[in-house]
DNA sequence: CCAGCAGCCTGTGCGC
DNA sequence: TGCGCACAGGCTGCTG
């Protein structure tokens, strides 16, 4: 599902493809995953693509943006209209909206229909209690200390608070579950209980798992692919993650499954002791 | 204030 | 073959 290793994908491939392109008209073929006015990015040209946590915004030479969050099935492909790439066409019949652009066609598809698109002033994008709320960016502005500070003032499991996004932005079910296995920590350890040294090598996890997730262009166990149509590899790196039953790459125990928070949870039992 | 959970959705895969 | 159900799960909003 798209995390922010996804999310970063999508946006890289967007900036790199909309930027200096003009949008000519916009259409919505499903209303309730749509708000704000299509008119007013109506001849407006893309300037910039920024990601904030799982969540994108297109900015506008006008000062208008469109705010994307692309939940668990969203997918954003540009290309001709129509297009094909792999076995994927668009559009489709999961196709919602569709920005025709001077050069391009930019498809919002989603089977679940959970996610959204919001025309807004970028001016009023942090009055948005989504990007309102979010916590600090690993990679970007979660320093150590402030890593340290979260956990410390918390009466979470490790596992819940990482994938909190008021208390850190990005982090999904994938790479929380993977992070912790990297650190050697079980996911219900109680977040302020951990050592030192411990809160070290989760922030350590956190890094590795999602710069590699980055580089191979994010996981594509489901449905996600990136602005071209095309998946990523990530799914071929999972350390724990949908590996119930399969061995631990580190000690070669069984991969067990269980549940937090309503969410599948995945750990080696040898390596990662409560 | 916080934890827990239903609801939003549809496709997939399983057991019967 | 098809029906019912669990599951995938980010985020919002409600309840206790």
């Amino acid at each position: 599902m798209p995390e922010l290793p996804e999310v970063e994908t999508i946006r890289h491939g967007l900036e790199k493809h909309l930027v200096g392109n003009t949008i000519v008209d916009v259409e919505i073929r499903l209303a309730k995953q749509f708000t704000g006015e299509p008119k007013n990015i109506i001849g407006a040209e893309v300037v910039g693509v920024r990601r904030f946590g799982k969540g994108l915004v297109i900015d506008l030479s006008n000062g208008q943006s469109i705010a994307i969050h692309v939940k668990m099935t969203g997918q954003l492909v540009i290309g001709g209209r129509p297009m094909t790439v792999g076995n994927g066409r668009y559009p489709n019949k999961w196709t919602h909206v569709i920005f025709k652009l001077k050069d391009i066609f930019l498809y919002y598809s989603d089977i679940r229909q959970f996610g959204w698109i919001k025309i807004i002033q970028s001016s009023d994008l942090k009055a948005q209690s989504f990007f309102r709320d979010l916590g600090p960016e690993p990679l970007r502005d979660l320093t150590q200390a402030k890593f340290f500070d979260i956990l410390q003032n918390s009466r979470m499991p490790i596992k819940l608070l990482l994938m909190d996004q008021k208390k850190i932005a990005g982090i999904g079910n994938i790479y929380a579950n993977d992070a912790l296995f990297i650190a050697k920590i079980h996911p219900k350890r109680m977040a302020s209980s951990l050592t030192q040294k411990e809160k070290t090598a989760v922030f350590n996890g956190i890094e590795e798992v999602l710069k590699k997730g980055i580089e191979v262009g994010g996981a594509s166990e489901w449905n996600y692919v990136n602005a071209l149509g095309e998946k990523g590899g990530y799914q071929n790196f999972f350390q724990v993650y949908n590996r119930e039953g399969e061995l631990c790459k580190r000690c070669g125990g069984v991969i067990e499954r269980m549940k937090m928070g309503g969410r599948g949870t995945f750990y080696c039992p040898g390596c990662q002791r409560l």
